[in-house]
DNA sequence: TCGTTAATTGGAAGCGGTTCCATGACGAAA
DNA sequence: TTTCGTCATGGAACCGCTTCCAATTAACGA
C-alpha cells in the first residue's frame, strides 16, 4: 500500500476532494474551515500517512522555526546548564535548535559566517562569546534576530549578571567572617594578554573584590591577586603560589567553581584544612558545587538560557524587548568551604577543628541573619545539601 | 544601495547577463562553466551580497545537510562529552546539528515523532536512549538514516562498549588488590522496575562483577549489591547502607563516576579513609574523575560521539556501514581511590596511613605490571594527574 | 423573495533554488 | 565543406507548501 513517493499536500487534496488551500488550512489549524471538511481532510491525512514538509513550509513562509546557539567550551558545566535552559524553552516553542560549539576563534568565525544568511536559522543566541562589532554588524545586516547570554552585545538584548556585585558579595562575606587577607584567583577569560582583562567577567569580579576591600578599609595587596588561564590545574598552581607566601591568605575567592576545585586541591596538597585554615568561595554554583559542599556565588545558569530563549522568541514575534540589558540576580550560597579564620595560635588538630569551625560559622550566620547554610551532609570533608542533590538526580 | 529584498539567484543572473542555471553552476562549483563567465558571476554575487538560500536549495535538492541528535539527560557530563564529539565531526562535515534534549519519555516521543518526516533532518543519532522497536520502525519507515550511540538498536549501526567487560575489569582489579568483600552500587537506568534491569548498562556491569567474583571463587553476596535511581545522592544513601553492614565491604564498584561521588561522600561522612579503608572504582572517566583522583573504568565518551557521527555520515553517503555493532575499548584508570585493603588490625591514624597505603599500592601496581598510576597531585585527599588537568583546561 | 454580507473553498502565483533538456557555437574528423 | 561530438549556456519545470484573491455558497434582514 505504501507508495514510493511520499504523499504531498496535493495528494491529500485530491484524495479528499478539496483544494490544496483547504488542506493547508486544516494542517495549520486555521479558522474558516467547516468542521465536516476538516474531519474529512484529517482522515485522509491519516490514511495516507501524510506529513507536511517543514522545508517547503519554511521556504514558502519565509521562516524556519529554527534557531542557532553559538557557545564556546560546550563541555564546561556552566555552558551546559545554560544550554539546557535554552533548549527547553525553544523546544517547547517548537523551534529546532542548532548547537554550534565554537571552541576556537576559527570555528566561531565559521559559524557566524554560516549563520549570516537569513534563512539558515531565524534567530541566534550568542552565549558567553564576545564578538567584534564588525561581526555583530554582519550578522545583524542579514536581518537575523540576535540575543546574547552571559556577554554584553551592544544593540541587542542580552542577559548577564552583575559580575562586580558578585565579586563584592563573595568578598564581603569573607570579610564578614573576619578574614583580612583574602586571595583572588581569576582567569584571563580566553584573552592572551592582560590589557583587556578589565572587560572579562573575571576582571569585573576582581573589581568587586577590590571595592569590598576598599570599603572595609583594607589596602588591596597585589601579591594576593593571581590570574591565569581557565582551568582547575592553573588555579591550583596559582593557589600554591599564594599559600607559599610569607604571609599567606586565610581565604581565597576564585572566579569559577571549576577553579575552586583547583584551589581546594592545592590546599589539600599543602595540608591545609578547609575551611579551618583556608576558606574558599567559588563562582557559578554548578552541580558539582553542591556535591562537594563548596561555598560559592550562585548565578542562575539555567535561567540565563531560559531568558535568552524567551527574549529571542519575543523578538521573533516582533515584540519590543526592553530593556536590552537584563541583569539576573546573584546569591551567595554558604556551604562548607568558608568559615571564620582560625584564631592565631590555635593548633590544628584535624577534623575536630574543622567541625568546631563549621559550628561556629553556623552560629555566626544565624546571628547575622544569613540563615542556616543550605548544606547538610559531608562530602570530601565538606557538607553537602542532600535535598539539593536528590533534586538533581 | 541595499535593497529591501534580498538578492536571489535570478537577480544575480540578470545582473551578470547569464541564466539562472549558470549561476547555480557557479555557486555549486560545477564544471562546464567558462572561467570568464564564472568570474563575472562571482563578481556580481559579491557586489550584490548574494547568499544562496539553504532552504530553497534543500527543498529543491531534497536533502538538508542537517542531522538531529536525540539525547536524554544532556546535563550529565557523560552525555555532554559524547555530544561534543559528535558535534565536532558533524560541523566539520558541514552539517547543521539539532540537539534534542529528551529529558522525559514525553519529550522523547515528541522529538521522535517530529523527526519522522524525512526532510526535517536527514539523519538521526540516538544517544543513550533505548527506544521501542515500534518507534524505531516508525523512524526508519520515514527513510531517515539512523545510528545509535551507547545503546543497542537492532538493525541500525550502533556504537557501544562492552559493559560486562567493564564490570569485569573493575572487579578484577579490586580482587587483584586483595579485596574480598566488594560492594556494587548501580543505577536502574531510568527503569521504574527491576524486571528489565538486566538490559541496562548498569545491569550488564553487574553481570561482569558477578563473573569476576565467580572466577575468583567468591560467592556473590546479595546484600553487597545495591541498586537505586541514578545520582550521587542515591549512591550515597546506598553506600551508607553498605557501610553500615555488620561485615561491610572494603571496596565498592559503582556504575558511574557521578555515583562514585556519592560513594565517596558516604565514606567521608562515616569517617572512612579512601583508599585506606575503602577502595572506590567508578565508571566513565568524566573530567571530574581526573580532578578528584578517582579510579575508574574509562570509556571513550567523546570518541563514541565521533564514531556515531562518522557512521551516520557514511550511511548518508550511501556506504555500507559494517559491522552494525561497533564496540569501543575500555581501560582501567588507576588513580587514588583504590588500593590494597588495610590489613586487619592496623589502626587508622589519618593522613599518614592513607599516604602509606597509596605508596604501597603504587609499589604493588608496578610489580604487577600495571605501570605507574596516571595520577600525580593531591586533590581532596586523592592525587590527580596534573598534566591531565592541564590538558583539559 | 431578493439583495447583501459573511463564511468557505479552489487554485494560481509565488518562495529560491536545482536539474534536465534544448540550443548554439566551435573545432575536429571525414 | 559537411558532419559530428563537446562544451557552455539559457530557461522551463519542479520541489511542496503558504497565501491571496476570486468564486461559490450559506445566512440573514428587509
Amino acid at each position: 500500500m505504501r507508495t514510493s513517493r511520499r504523499a504531498t499536500i496535493a495528494d491529500v487534496a485530491a484524495a479528499s476532494g478539496v483544494g490544496v488551500g483547504t488542506v493547508s488550512r486544516v494542517i495549520n489549524g486555521a479558522v474558516n474551515v467547516r468542521e465536516a471538511t476538516r474531519l474529512r481532510v484529517v482522515k485522509v491525512i491519516d490514511q495516507l500517512g501524510y506529513r507536511p514538509s517543514h522545508l517547503a513550509a519554511a521556504l514558502s513562509r519565509g521562516k524556519q522555526r529554527s534557531v542557532a546557539i553559538v557557545v564556546p567550551h560546550l563541555t564546561r558545566p556552566s555552558a551546559v546548564e545554560r544550554l539546557a535552559g535554552a533548549l527547553a524553552v525553544l523546544a517547547a516553542e517548537g523551534y529546532d535548535t542548532v548547537v554550534c560549539n565554537a571552541d576556537s576563534p576559527t570555528r566561531r568565525d565559521h559559524f557566524l559566517a554560516a549563520l549570516t544568511s537569513k534563512d539558515r536559522t531565524d534567530g541566534i543566541i550568542i552565549m558567553s562569546l564576545p564578538i567584534s562589532q564588525h561581526q555583530l554588524a554582519a550578522v545583524r545586516r542579514a536581518g537575523v534576530p540576535v540575543v546574547a547570554v552571559d556577554v554584553t552585545l551592544r544593540g541587542v538584548p542580552y542577559t548577564v549578571i552583575d559580575d562586580k556585585a558578585g565579586g563584592l558579595l563573595a568578598t564581603e562575606q569573607l570579610l564578614a567572617l573576619g578574614h583580612q587577607r583574602i586571595g583572588f584567583v581569576g582567569d584571563l577569560g580566553g584573552r592572551m594578554t592582560k590589557s583587556t582583562f578589565g572587560f572579562t567577567a573575571s576582571g569585573r569580579r576582581l573589581a568587586g573584590y577590590r571595592q569590598a576591600l576598599a570599603a572595609a578599609g583594607l589596602a588591596p595587596c597585589q601579591s594576593l591577586i593571581r590570574l591565569g588561564p581557565y582551568g582547575a590545574a592553573n588555579a591550583e598552581a596559582l593557589t600554591t603560589e599564594l599559600l607559599g607566601l610569607p604571609d599567606p591568605p586565610t581565604a581565597i575567592f576564585t572566579t569559577s567553581d571549576t577553579q575552586a576545585m583547583g584551589v581546594l586541591a592545592a590546599a589539600d596538597r599543602m595540608g591545609l584544612r578547609v575551611p579551618g585554615e583556608l576558606s574558599v568561595v567559588g563562582f557559578d554554583d554548578i552541580e558539582l558545587a553542591a556535591l562537594i559542599g563548596l561555598s560559592t556565588v550562585r548565578q542562575p545558569l539555567e535561567q540565563s538560557g531560559v531568558e535568552g530563549a524567551r527574549r529571542l522568541s519575543a523578538l521573533r514575534r516582533g515584540e519590543k524587548v526592553r530593556p536590552l540589558r537584563q541583569v539576573l540576580d546573584l546569591q551567595l550560597v554558604q556551604r562548607n568551604t568558608s568559615a571564620q579564620p582560625r584564631p592565631a595560635g590555635q593548633a590544628s588538630s584535624g577534623r575536630g577543628v574543622a567541625r568546631e569551625t563549621v559550628a561556629a560559622a553556623e552560629r555566626h550566620y544565624r546571628a547575622d541573619g544569613w540563615g542556616m547554610p543550605r548544606t547538610g551532609c559531608l562530602a570530601r570533608g565538606y557538607r553537602t545539601d542532600r535535598a539539593e542533590l536528590r533534586r538533581q538526580s
